[in-house]
DNA sequence: TACTAGCTTGACGTTAACGTAAAGGTCAAT
DNA sequence: ATTGACCTTTACGTTAACGTCAAGCTAGTA
């Protein structure tokens, strides 16, 4: 096991382009082997690049996105400091994710709002004029 | 009362740049009246704005944002057919809210999930060398 | 009246996140 | 041996969302 992935299987996997796969690689987020020049992805790989894709759905940066995934890494040493470092950015993250849940709430209940009037305006106008399409 | 705001009001209230409230007038998104060639912006406007922001911030381009924000508009002519529209429209929004969601708190789940193994090994560490700060 | 503060419309510049085309290497199959 | 399917790097192009001048109008104040 422990498979491997040549870069378009990868980039179909994922429906990506296999230039934003190098574009990411780029960026640090990804760092598959090679073998000769041909790169060669594995599951740390795909891990790492599901986190990136998710991060882009909640609008963060690619640059943010890396910064999230190496929150991922194990923990470098082991060193006090860099525990309590990585504690913090832990919650600072929380905060932010806690606030964009927060406005997805408030969205979902202006869309539940706006339904509501929509159904009720159907509700009366389906009575004066059941097939009104104009 | 209706207060109306110049420019330079609303960007400050707003935590944006005036560059941006033009912008975001080209992109249809804002259309304050004027007092002579001067930009004066109402309530409307700074709903708008908010409801701008809060789907900037979780991702949405600024097209999308103005298509989002045109569902708030009073139903245009209450014809059936547009209501149906809207509906379909607000009920897609929805599922990709949704999916924002999901993104949100798994990765939540997952910060909960390092954090807990940071405590861990601060726990065990800090007996090992209590202030170990290299 | 001259000055300042704030407004206007261009219009070119910038950054992120890729798209896209060019030119070429590799390896298996025909 | 050449074709085809991949892969590579290099590099210029593109779109969104503004930033950043520049040049000029305008209303209140010293």
């Amino acid at each position: 096991m422990n498979r491997t992935y040549s870069i378009s299987e990868l980039a179909e996997e994922f429906d990506v382009t296999t230039r934003t796969l190098r574009f990411y690689e780029d960026k640090g987020i990804l760092s598959p082997q090679r073998k000769g020049t041909a790169r060669v992805y594995g599951e740390r790989d795909k891990v790492r690049l599901r986190l990136a894709l998710r991060g882009k759905r909640l609008g963060f940066s690619l640059d943010d996105c890396r910064e999230i995934i190496e929150m991922y890494d194990p923990i470098a040493g082991n060193k006090v400091r860099q525990l309590r470092r990585l504690q913090d950015k832990i919650r600072e993250h929380r905060q932010v994710l806690l606030g964009k849940r927060e406005d997805i709430d408030a969205t979902l209940k202006n869309m539940a709002e706006i339904e509501a009037l929509c159904e009720q305006h159907l509700a009366t106008n389906s009575n004066n004029s059941p097939d009104n399409n104009s």
